[in-house]
This record gives C-alpha cells, structure tokens and sequence, in this order.
DNA sequence: GAAAATCTGGACAGAAGTGTCCAGAATTTG
DNA sequence: CAAATTCTGGACACTTCTGTCCAGATTTTC
C-alpha cells in the first residue's frame, strides 16, 4: 500500500512532511523549547529513529522551520499591500482580509516565530528583516494614495504594529471574531474620511464571521 | 558578616530575592523553559540545595514570578491612566511615560509574561485578567475627555495595542529611542488638533533620550 | 560561648532528552 | 521474484535537569 503511507505491519511510515506539520503544531502551541524530537515521535507514533532519517538533528528541523515561515507570511502581506485597491480604506481592508485569511497568513505561526525570536539570534534576525520588509511595502501602499513620505511610514507603523499587538493580546477571541472591531479603526488608520463603498464590500466580507445577538448588534 | 550576606567561608549565602532576581532575568531574557533550578543556581554560584529552602519546587518560583508582575505593570499603568491631565494629548504623554520608565513599569517583563501565557492556562488567565483591566482604564481616560462610549473604547485599544505591538516588534530599538516617534502618533491616538503645551513637554522629556545628528535631526 | 535555628554542599536516584548503530521490515527496481 | 533501496524499531551511551536526604557549616539566640 504504497499510496496511503500506512502499511498493515508494525511499521508506520512517515513523511518529511509529517514531521514537519507536527512540528509546527508543536511550535504554534507550545513553543521552539518544546519542539522535541521525542515529543514529535510520541505524536506521530513513530520511533525517534525515524527522525534522523529525514533530518540531521533537531537544529536541522528548527531550521527547516524557520524556511517555511520566511516563505510564506511575510511573501503574503507584501504581494498584498502592493496589490492596487480604489482608495485607502480599500488597501486597508485588503491587508486586513490577508492577515486574518489563515490561508494565506497563519497568524499564531507569526507570533510563534516572534517568541522564538527573543532567544535565538538567528530567528531574531530574520524576523527584523521581515518586519522592515513588510513596513516598507505598507509604507509604499499609503505612499500610493498620496500621504507625504513621514506620514505614510508613521500610519504604515500604526497599521502593523497595531495587528501585530491586537493578535499578541488576543482577549480571548480568534482572528476572525476580531474583524468585527475593524470598520471601527478605519478611520484612525487613515485620518481620512472613509469610503463607504470599501466600508461596505468590507462589512460584507467579514459578515460571515459575525453573529447577530437579539438586539440586533454584532456579537 | 549576617550584613552583607556574603562570609568568608566556601557557603556563599543567598536571599530569597537573589533566587527571584535570577529568575525574574532568566525570564526576561530566555523564556520560563530557561528558568531552571540548575541554571539559576549556576548564576548564583551556590549550589541547587539551597533553592529547595527557599520554595519547594520549580512550580513555586513560577507562581511567585507570576505574584511579582501581577502586583507591579497593572498597578502601575492604571494608576496612570487613573491620573487627571489637563488634555487628552497629556493623558497619552503620561501613558507614554509610564510605560518607558522602568522603575514604574517592566516592558521585557511585561513580554515575557505575554509569551509565558501561550504556554500556560493559570498565567492565560491572569493575563486575560489584567488586559482587561488596563483597557477598561484606558477607555475611562478618553471618557474623562468626552470622548463616546463606543469611540473611548475604541481609542483605548488602539493605544494599548499599539503600545503592545510595537514593543513586541522591538524592530533593535529600546523603549526609550522609540518614544522619538511619539509625538508623531499623538494626533493620530486623539482624532483631534494636538495640545501644543502638552506636546512641548513630553518633547522635553523624551528630549533625554535623543541624540542630534549632524544634521540636527534626531536620531 | 554553648545551644538552637538557619542555610548550603555533595551524594544519590530517577526522569527526560539527544544522537548513534545496525538488524531487519517494507517498498521499489530490474 | 530476487535484489537493491528506503525507512523504522530497539538497544546503547551520554547529557541535563529535578527532587530528596542529611551531615555539617554559619548565624542567631539565650
């Protein structure tokens, strides 16, 4: 039974991938320091062995690790902010629609990554080159519509660092239920009045995230 | 010698608080995983023994950890924002300054803490806890400013998790640097005309922390 | 200054983790 | 289907950390 990857006998088999996945799960929720060789195996039902068939030691997998998010948060923020929106409200949206789509921007995997950073020097500097990366191209964004250079890099730091600590604290809720609160800051993101169209498509698309108590407001 | 606490001898004697010390930097620094007997009493020079006089196991240094940052960083942000100003823009000033001055609030602490949470549910709770605390005080500053209900709740999260967030971010920089960017955020925390007087004052206090290029730009 | 209370060092037992080696199971290839 | 390749299980050696016990050093008390 070559196609499955899981044979009738005592062996089970599994993929570099799997590893990989369980790993990340591991990191997500528990922490790099918990990220154990024994613990995946213990996971994934399978001997220690196993593990350095697919990677050298432990430090090849935090590596490995480390790859995967650089290839794919921080590709997807900034593909976003350059993508070309009607008005600012619009392009603030947008961002908004990427960071909580979890197909596109795992958000708990970005704040894993930002705790690994505080003990390891060489997450810590990749972390600071994607952050300067994605508040370049955010800066850019409002650059597009018009804010004089300082002020675009003051809202580009105010739009980031403001999901950024909003996700950190987490009160309790999910990404999604989040959203709610966003039409809310539209306008202190960007000192303008809002365009009630971008508000509205908005409204429409986070909509689904919402429930509806008995009085009507957004729960 | 009982002043010093250290004799002559080959005993090297340590407090209670040298073992908090120790530990309150390990966690500051490499996460509550680090913060071990072994490695804390390395640091000490004295040998594990002692620690067990102390507290009775590993557990209870974490929860006197957890007793020490509940009982200052909370305390002292609502104090603040509990403190009448003459603006809102003063207000924020003060925020500001309470969260840079270390001797009234611990930032690394306060991100440590953050990261220990993900980690556990007794400090998950405690941290929900605090959040909650420090934003409903928030919001009752801007009310003291006649902002609404809804806006003032608004406003406070944004100030607070912009706080968060860009503390988080570090980005290399120390708390104290970052506040050269303030006063650039100030109209964007309050949605009105800044407070000039208030503004030249925290420009005077932030002022120590600057130094001038060449150019006269800060730097 | 002797007795009592405090505190530390060192030895011991044990749990948990890493990495290596290799027989041999499972799969693929010829 | 036999041979080659790929992958796993189990045993071994080693390291790191926790927690206990207790003799005895140090300080405090009377």
């Amino acid at each position: 039974m070559p196609e499955d990857g899981k044979p009738l006998g005592g062996h089970i088999k599994v993929t570099r991938e799997d590893w990989l996945a369980a790993a990340l799960h591991v990191l997500i929720h528990d922490g790099v320091d918990q990220v154990k060789v024994l613990t995946l195996s213990a996971r994934l039902g399978v001997s220690r062995s196993s593990f350095y068939w697919y990677f050298g030691n432990r430090q090849d997998l935090l590596d490995a690790l480390l790859d995967h998010w650089q290839n794919t948060n921080t590709a997807a923020l900034i593909a976003q902010a350059e993508t070309p929106a009607r008005t600012v409200t619009a392009a603030i949206c947008n961002v908004h629609k990427c960071v909580v789509n979890t197909e596109l921007f795992d958000t708990a995997l970005d704040f894993a990554v930002r705790d690994w950073a505080r003990r390891s020097d060489k997450v810590r500097r990749a972390l600071d080159l994607s952050d300067a990366r994605r508040l370049a191209a955010l800066a850019e964004m409002f650059r597009r519509y018009d804010y004089p250079r300082s002020e675009a890099e003051a809202r580009a730091r105010v739009l980031y660092f403001m999901q950024i600590g909003y996700d950190l604290a987490q009160l309790g809720e999910t990404p999604q239920q989040r959203l709610r609160f966003a039409p809310d800051y539209l306008q202190v993101f960007t000192g303008r009045d809002p365009d009630p169209e971008a508000l509205e498509d908005f409204r429409a698309y986070t909509a689904q995230y919402w429930t509806l108590d008995e009085d009507g407001a957004r729960t």
